[in-house]
DNA sequence: CAGCATCCATGTAGATACTG
DNA sequence: CAGTATCTACATGGATGCTG
């Protein structure tokens, strides 16, 4: 009987957090997608490492590439990617100078993810359209 | 020798025009990333549709659930979603007022996406941390 | 070429209070 | 419970012009 009280303890008890459980269960689920999504912020981070990761560019071939950017945000967004180590850019002592940008290796990490983006991103596209 | 001479004007012009093509290309890659990003935009969109992954929820649910979101926030990213048809609310006709939230079948669609930015947001966590 | 400075508009967020 | 209203503040983004 005293087995039969404990196992209803543990059933109870485990009842009573279950909500507490999947509660951090989902915070859990959560919170790395919230880190990715601290790095990748703003409209442009994630364009921005697409157009590198179809090689080093310069400056100015970026700002052509990449839709609608201004040179403003594609300075600022540059810089905060390099500090997140995400870009590289190295600046060639030639005259005038030249500075070429580059993806690292951390940054390319994220082509699985950007790939996923994509193909969501294409089918959502057909479906507001085809609307 | 016509021949020849038609095989290198063709080799030529493809030559001349590699850098646009390139550049659509590129172009092509990215728009897809911005469609996407256009209607996810913003800190909690994805912690959001990630809290209705794990099941329906009513809106105090989810303001619990979600860390740092404010009310207001939650109600407006709500809507928005709503309006993209990611997200569905159920308003139960009972007293008091019962409102669910649910996922879409297209929201639903967004899930391989968030697990590799999921996959992506937990090794930076380890590597900044690390650091 | 590779940006930076400036000004301005809009967006995002928090705090607090309030409603049906 | 399920939000809305209001106010405040800072962040993000855009337009334009300018520099070494």
């Amino acid at each position: 009987m005293s087995t039969q009280t404990e196992s209803m303890n543990v059933a109870e008890v485990k009842e009573e957090h279950k909500e507490l459980r999947d509660h951090s269960t989902c915070m859990g689920m959560i919170q790395p997608v919230q880190d990715a999504l601290y790095v990748l912020n703003g409209k442009w981070k994630l364009p921005i490492i697409i157009s590198l990761s179809f090689g080093n560019k310069r400056f100015s071939e970026m700002a052509r590439e990449i839709p609608k950017i201004t040179d403003r945000m594609l300075s600022k967004e540059l810089r905060e990617l390099e500090m997140n180590q995400l870009v590289k850019r190295t600046v060639y002592d030639t005259v005038p100078v030249v500075v070429e940008y580059s993806l690292t290796d951390y940054g390319s990490s994220l082509d699985p993810a950007i790939s996923e983006l994509r193909k969501w991103g294409i089918q959502h596209r057909e479906r507001i359209t085809r609307k």
